[in-house]
DNA sequence: TTGTATGCGTTATCAA
DNA sequence: TTGATAACGCATACAA
C-alpha cells in the first residue's frame, strides 16, 4: 500500500475507461449495471477511495465542511467541533478541522490568514467557525456558494452568515432567578469588556437583575478573563462600602479567581456563579454553580444549517439562540442575607 | 477577491510564461533578476500566494508537516501541537493539524482511518503524532521519505519512527524524593493498567519508591483515568489495614478524585500528587503537587526531528526522553507521619 | 535563461 | 451509455 490506487488503476482493472469509472462514484445511475458492478468490485479489491483533494482541485467545491476552531484550548470549542464532525459524518459528509492561529499584532490580536487560506484552498462546501475570531474579513469575499455558520460568537460582519449561540438573556435570567430565590438582593458582576459576547452577557445580566429587583455593581477585568483577573476584581468588589452578597462572573475561570479571593478572606458568605460549566466547575472542591451552554444542541443546529441548503437560506442573517441550563452547586449555597 | 489569482495570472501580468513564474517561487536563483522582480511585483500586486495543495498534487511531497492530535480534549496535546506549529512556522515550514477520530469498536477503541487518509493525501513532508493512538497501522506503509515523530507515547510498532516523551523514571524519582524528604514511608499508587504509558509510569513509580526505601501499594483504576475512578480507588486504599501516608496518582484527574475522597473523610493528613500539572492543579483551591511535562522542550525536540533530516536519521528507532519538573503545592504539605 | 509540453488524480465536456 | 480529451493550479523534464 505504499502507493494509493487511483481511478486509473480501478478503470484498468475493470476494463473500462477512466471516465466511466469516475462516473460510477459521482452519479452511479448514469452507468449500466454490469459495468457499475465491475467497477465497484475492482475498487473494493484495490481498496480504492477517491482522493478528495484532487477532486477539490477540479471542482468548484470539494463537498466537505471546513471547521475552524478559534482556540484549541477552549474545551467548549473542541467539544462543539467534535460533535459537529460526528453529526456530519453520520450524514456521510466529511469535515476537516483547522485551528485558527491568533497572533499578537501592533494593536490587539490578529488573525493569521495563512492556515485559513489553506483550508479555503481545499474548497469546502461550507464553513463552520467555532468561537470568536478577532477578524472575520478573510471570509468576507468567499465564493457565493459557500455557506458560513458561526457558533458561540457573533457574525454581524458577515451578512451572509448565520450565527448559533447561547441565549445570553435566558442564561442571566436563570442565574438571577436562582440568586433571587436564595434571598440575594445586592449583586456584583465581574467580567471583561470590549468583545461583543462580553458586552452582551453583561447587558443581559443588568437587565435580568433589574427584572428581579436587585441592585448591581459592575467590575471590569479589562480584556482579561482568567483566574488572576477574577481574583483582582473580587478584591476590589469586597472592598466596596456596600459589598454584594453574590458575585456573578463572566465565565468559570473568572469565578475560580473570585473563589480564591473569598478563600483568602475566609469569607464563605458570598455566593459565586460561573459560566460554561466546565469540567473544573464539577470538581467537588470547586462546586461552582454555572451556566451550561447546550453544546450538543448548538452543534446539532449548526450541522443542520451546514448540510441543508434550504434551512440555511431560511436562517441567513439571523442569530439562532439556544437555551442554556443552570447547574446549581454549593458555591451558591451560602448563608443568605 | 472572489477568486484567487493563480500562477497563470501572475505570469500574464508579468509578461512571462507560466513556468518562468513558477520557477521564481521554487528556485528563484534560476531566473534572471529582471524577470524575477517583475514576477514578484506582479504577484504582490495581485496578492498571489501559491496554492499549496495543487503543489502537493503534482509533487511527491507538499513540504509541510502534518500534525495529528490524538485527542483534542487533552490540553497537553493541543499545547504541544500549538507550540510545534509556531516553531515550524518560524522556520518557514507550515503545518496542518488534523484531529484523530477515535470511535468505539467491537473490542476496544478503533482509530478512524478516514481523516488520517485525508491528511496523508495532502502529502506531508513529515508527520507529527501527538499522543497515543489505539492503532498505528495506518502509518505502517508510508512512502519512505515521510518522517514520523510521535510525542507523549510510544511508537514501537513503527520501526522508522522516533518517539519524544517524558522520562517517566525521572518523574517518579522527583515525586518519591519529594515525599521521602517530607518523611513519608508508605506510599500508594493509583492509576490505570493496560496502556503502555500507564505500565511505564507505574513501573517507574515502583522502582523509584523502592530506591527511596518506601513501601508501596498499587491500586488499579482499570482502564479509567478520571476523577470518579480516582475517588473510588482512594476509598479502597483508605480502607486498607495499613493506610499509606501519601498517594501518588497516574495523572491530575485521578488525583482530583483522590482529593475528593479525602475531603469526604475529613482527612487532611494524606499527601497527594498528580501528573501533568494541568491548569486545574494550579487553582488555589486544588493546589495539587504535580509533575510538569516539559511540553516546550518536547515540542522543540520534535520539531528539530521533523524539519532536520540528519537529526531524524540519527535518532530513528530511539526514544528521546525529556526531563520533567515537579511543581510542589500544598497537597503535599500535610502532617508528616 | 526561458518557454513548451506533460502529468499529478479528479471531474466535466463533448463526440461517438 | 461510453470513452477520448481538456482542465483544475502547479512543477518539471526537456527543448529552444
Amino acid at each position: 500500500m505504499t502507493k494509493r490506487p487511483t481511478i486509473h488503476d480501478v478503470a484498468a482493472r475493470a476494463g473500462v475507461s477512466k471516465s466511466t469509472a469516475a462516473v460510477v462514484f459521482s452519479s452511479p445511475d448514469d452507468v449500466s449495471q454490469a459495468r457499475r458492478e465491475r467497477v465497484l468490485a475492482a475498487a473494493a479489491e484495490l481498496g480504492y477511495t477517491p482522493n478528495a483533494w484532487a477532486r477539490s482541485l477540479r471542482s468548484t467545491s470539494g463537498g466537505f465542511v471546513g471547521i475552524i476552531v478559534a482556540d484549541f484550548h477552549n474545551p467548549l470549542f473542541t467539544e462543539i467541533a467534535d460533535a459537529a464532525r460526528q453529526l456530519l459524518a453520520a450524514q456521510g459528509i466529511f469535515s476537516f478541522v483547522a485551528s485558527a492561529s491568533i497572533v499578537d499584532g501592533p494593536d490587539g490580536k490578529i488573525l493569521d490568514r495563512e492556515p485559513i487560506q489553506h483550508l479555503l484552498d481545499l474548497k469546502p462546501q461550507s464553513l463552520f467557525i467555532v468561537g470568536g475570531l478577532p477578524d472575520l474579513s478573510p471570509f468576507a469575499n468567499l465564493p457565493g456558494h459557500i455557506r458560513v455558520v458561526v457558533a458561540l460568537s457573533s457574525a454581524h460582519e458577515l451578512p451572509g452568515a448565520v450565527t448559533v449561540r447561547t441565549d445570553e438573556s435566558a442564561a442571566m435570567d436563570l442565574v438571577c432567578a436562582h440568586l433571587a430565590d436564595l434571598g440575594h438582593s445586592r449583586l456584583a458582576y465581574i467580567g471583561p469588556v470590549g468583545r461583543r459576547v462580553a458586552e452582551d452577557r453583561r447587558d443581559a445580566f443588568v437587565r435580568a437583575a433589574s427584572a428581579h429587583r436587585m441592585t448591581t455593581t459592575i467590575e471590569s477585568t479589562g480584556t482579561a478573563m482568567d483566574e488572576p483577573s477574577g481574583s483582582d476584581a473580587a478584591e476590589r468588589v469586597l472592598a466596596l462600602a456596600e459589598a454584594p452578597s453574590a458575585i456573578v462572573c463572566y465565565n468559570d475561570n473568572v469565578a475560580f479567581g473570585v473563589q480564591n479571593a473569598l478563600e483568602r478572606h475566609q469569607d464563605r458568605s458570598v455566593a459565586v456563579t460561573g459560566y460554561d460549566n466546565t469540567y473544573i466547575a464539577r470538581l467537588e472542591r470547586i462546586a461552582l454553580t454555572s451556566i451550561e451552554q447546550n453544546t450538543a444542541e448548538i452543534a446539532r443546529r449548526s450541522c443542520d444549517l451546514l448540510s441543508n441548503e434550504d434551512a440555511f437560506a431560511a436562517a441567513v442573517g439571523t442569530d439562532i439562540l439556544i437555551a442554556p441550563e443552570l447547574a446549581t452547586r454549593s458555591s451558591t449555597e451560602t448563608v443568605t442575607v
